[in-house]
DNA sequence: CTGAAAGCGCTTACAG
DNA sequence: CTGAAAGCGCTTACAG
């Protein structure tokens, strides 16, 4: 393996000063174009490559994110939730676009909360990316706020949460599904999801589709069957609700992976989606066309998340303004909600 | 924004100097324990943390893995293979095992190709994921090996490839699934993927499918047809193969997307899988268990493999001897294919 | 347009 | 056990 490389060979080689090489190489327009493009021709020559330690420790930047996702500390360990996936290649392009790179880390419950990726200067700015624990989430938000860390985080706008918050309209996912269902006929429901205040997201779509119950006088007709966002939750939820006796003509489950459950629990019970009972999910993960019957779901869309996380971020390390944004969350009909 | 605390700043707070700051936070054992806790102490109050720039530039290396993955050139922009997604959260698990830090990037062909992550001292290491355009592919690991380069890459052992390859019995997983459907009693065959050398592990795939079917006599009631690993390319090469005539027993796909669309152009042709025709695809990825029929298919354990790959690189890094590992393909027998 | 010099924040060989 | 000093490889203010 041969030596790196470094400015001062190249100086040597160009003839010149080792300034000359560094500010030839940034496309300075202080130095001479003959003299640059010698410097450059050599650099090349030389394969040589800046050295990104020096020049950050010298820049006291990174032009790196790092990206952290915290996942539900009950799901499976070996499989990450489809939908933070999506999000995660979204957010990568977006990085290498604004010539950004990307750093990834994955926090487990179990793993110590390390935040200090900006503290190292390891990174600029970090992406915040799920929830895992609730309360622990709030206590790292509030812990990253005061640090002065630059952070955005995916989610819905909350004035217990500082900080800047890219999302997708939970509450009006929850109202348009809703409203589609009662628009098809539909008179008796039941929410699959957790409804509790340490899942939020959950909540916000239980808030939008009660209230649309509500608004259409069909509120007594609904009941709710806690699940973390597994296949596993949803088919003992399922399984709790058949128990419970009747069965509603509409089940709208908090998330994709929770109906995947449902419709496989409603199959072992013979129940038929979308005739006997229609199924919703959230999400739109890419499964979600190819379950049977195909899933009718919500879409965030992750290309665009992805997109203003990155963007959002970025402004707010350059200290620029930047707000808060709700994207718009849109039903996507298939089949298991009886509509086609 | 407080500024950053230096280990200039403990020295100051702890009487002692800096060396000995650094040594402290280091746990060298040459340092007085009361003092050392002393400092330990102070750097927390203080929130500080190593500033990895300095540190790395200090130490010339990064703890840092650069993962490339190269995509299909003409798969769907927007969409990363979920065999590939899935690879990245066990790499990004692995990593965080070993306490290194991830780098991800996704190279597009448009992109100028940097390699440039170990040079820049970004990174300690490269793992490559995915070909993209193959020739493109074998030019770049030619440079990074004469480059000398830490690097590892996902694919079948290749006398053509220098560098430590890990990766999945392809030959081995097209015999596996052909015998399977063999014992199945079917007795006439399409291969749904492409064979050329620009695609090696369809073609390993089809080496091993094509094999089987000589071993046992029956490679004269074999077709080909050429496809991209995209729902699209399936659909595609399936609306050929009807034309061309009679449907065979079996008809084997080189990946999951390829039998995605492979189904979806059976199911307008009005074409019943499993009864009519039996399909099976390749990888397992997520969505193979929701299809209608569920899809029978040869699983890369991926968990496995970013492990591997991890391991082989650190080892890699550290100079040690690395060899080339080749992980089993097993067959999920699922509806698709009949047996069910 | 160019060069000599300072300094980013560390780690560690050297001297005590 | 501790400190003073060198040096990792850059960028840029300063002087010319």
């Amino acid at each position: 393996m041969k030596e790196k490389a470094t400015s001062f060979d190249i100086a040597h080689l160009a003839g010149v000063s080792q300034s000359t090489v560094s500010r030839a190489l940034n496309n300075s327009s202080l130095v001479n174009q003959e003299t640059r493009e010698r410097v450059q021709r050599i650099a090349r020559e030389l394969n040589y490559k800046v050295d990104k330690n020096a020049s950050n420790l010298r820049l006291q930047k990174s032009s790196t994110i790092a990206l952290l996702l915290f996942e539900d500390p009950t799901s499976d360990d070996s499989m990450i939730n489809p939908f933070f996936l999506a999000m995660l290649g979204s957010i990568t392009r977006a990085c290498a676009q604004a010539n950004y790179d990307l750093l990834v880390s994955f926090q487990n419950l179990e793993d110590d909360w390390h935040a200090e990726y900006e503290d190292s200067n390891k990174a600029d700015g970090i992406i915040l990316l799920g929830y895992g624990d609730y309360t622990d989430y709030q206590n790292k938000v509030a812990q990253l706020e005061s640090q002065g860390t630059h952070f955005v985080r995916w989610g819905a706008p909350d004035e217990k949460h500082p900080g800047i918050s890219i999302g997708c309209d939970n509450f009006q996912g929850g109202e348009s599904i809703t409203q589609h269902l009662i628009s098809q006929g539909k008179t008796t429901f039941a929410f699959i999801g957790d409804n509790g205040d340490h899942a939020p997201e959950f909540k916000a779509r239980f808030t939008g589709y009660y209230r649309t119950l509500l608004a259409h006088g069909l509120d007594k007709n609904s009941s709710q069957f806690d699940a973390i966002s597994t296949e596993d939750a949803g088919s003992e939820a399922i399984r709790g609700l058949i128990e419970a006796g009747e069965l509603p003509q509409a089940i709208v489950c908090a998330s994709d992976l929770i109906a995947m459950g449902a419709l496989r629990a409603l199959r072992q019970a013979k129940i038929k989606v979308p005739d006997d009972v229609a199924v919703v999910g959230y999400d739109n993960i890419a499964v979600s066309a190819y379950t049977t019957p195909a899933l009718t779901t919500v879409q965030q869309n992750t290309k665009l998340a992805g997109e203003l996380l990155v963007s959002a971020l970025l402004k707010a390390i350059n200290n620029e303004e930047v707000d808060d944004y709700l994207m718009p969350a849109e039903v996507i009909v298939r089949q298991s909600c009886g509509s086609q």
